[in-house]
DNA sequence: CCACATTAATGAGTGTAATCATATTTCCAT
DNA sequence: ATGGAAATATGATTACACTCATTAATGTGG
């Protein structure tokens, strides 16, 4: 089953207007970009781009999930991070997520806070991004449970998973700003919050 | 000195507009409001609106500004909190506000987690904005000093206040979603966080 | 190879936040 | 009071994200 003509057009379509995302975004920022100049730039009309991206913002955020689900096929192929405690798995996970994010800096915090937001009230998204957040979500869910599972943690349930979200959020706030070389401050911070995190979960601070 | 025609013309378009956004706003919400609407209600221009609040995200923040501004007078004149420990404090403290949101729920979930932005890459705000949101900041940080001179916890720098900052978003994030009856789910949530917090500080969780 | 169905591309059109040159109002010094 | 300066209001205009009816390209069954 090969791919048809069209399916291939489709994809360098896609790939075009990404490419063109990629070169523009990180050079302007997210706000001076428009549309109109990336759909240029990939030789399309100024409509095309939305029979592939709802919104300038799901464009933005395509490079964001890319990175998500990169994370999690990492993961899945590391096994070596099978045997680590919860806190240098995270740690593992949120770097790696970091590095990854380096090229899209100067423009994916823009968008980023509102890709965490789970309720129509934040703003107005489309469900389809909701539900991918919620895949990366359940990833970190899934560690979490692996914890519980070896007695690491005690339950921690999906607030949780909710909760490490929204660490990863505060961490990612903190990366944007960081001028410290090689961004050891975060990196040192997120150390830091995590061994807290797991040391007060041990000694039965959730259990209370 | 009494004020002259126009500081008592200016402050009454001021709170015309102020007054149509918030009939508007809370109606249709703040994506399907218009500026063109609001204008319209409050009889004046459409430009003159933009006299007055630099954006659309700006007017729906004034609430917010205000509503910090007002715990922050309410704090300095309850006498009563100077005595209570720091969790109960800052329990007062976050309950009071979301007291205070609540004619604002349906809309202002969409413009607050920008406010808490501090750095240019997530938002094209206006440095004022940030300058108020610093204000309560400091706010949080004074009443974290004074927990840490009474000894009641460790020194926890401006990191403390950042981190109170954001934990307070994480709570306000909850508070739009909780259905509860009284919204008394996001309050046993808030009261639990921070005793588990304020235990995990005490016993030296933070000093490691 | 051809009709015709399906899918994708197009760009003029739309709605709206925000701007800006101009007009109006208020203030104040004489 | 009056003229001119300063502040404020105005709404036509702009810039932009996004829509949609139409056109073009591709696939498919006979």
């Amino acid at each position: 089953m090969k791919p048809g003509r069209r399916v291939q057009k489709k994809e360098k379509t896609k790939q075009a207007i990404l490419k063109a995302a990629l070169e523009l975004f990180p050079a302007k920022g997210f706000y001076a970009t428009t549309t109109k100049a990336i759909s240029k730039k990939a030789h399309i009309a100024e409509g095309t781009l939305f029979n592939y991206f709802e919104t300038k913002e799901d464009l933005a955020l395509y490079f964001l999930e890319e990175e998500l689900s990169g994370v999690m096929e990492w993961h899945l192929a590391n096994r070596r991070l099978e045997n680590a405690d919860i806190a240098e798995n995270l740690f593992a996970i949120i770097q790696h997520l970091l590095e990854r994010l380096e090229p899209y800096e100067e423009f994916i915090g823009a968008v980023y806070m509102r890709a965490l937001s789970p309720t129509s009230k934040l703003s107005p998204f489309s469900f389809e991004s909701q539900d991918r957040h919620l895949r990366y979500l359940r990833f970190i869910r899934e560690i979490l449970l692996e914890a519980e599972a070896d007695g690491e943690i005690p339950p921690v349930g999906d607030f949780g998973a909710y909760a490490v979200g929204l660490f990863q959020l505060a961490i990612l706030t903190h990366w944007l700003q960081d001028k410290s070389r090689g961004k050891e401050q975060t990196l040192a911070l997120l150390d830091r919050c995590l061994k807290m995190a797991t040391h007060f979960l041990r000694n039965g601070g959730w259990n209370w």
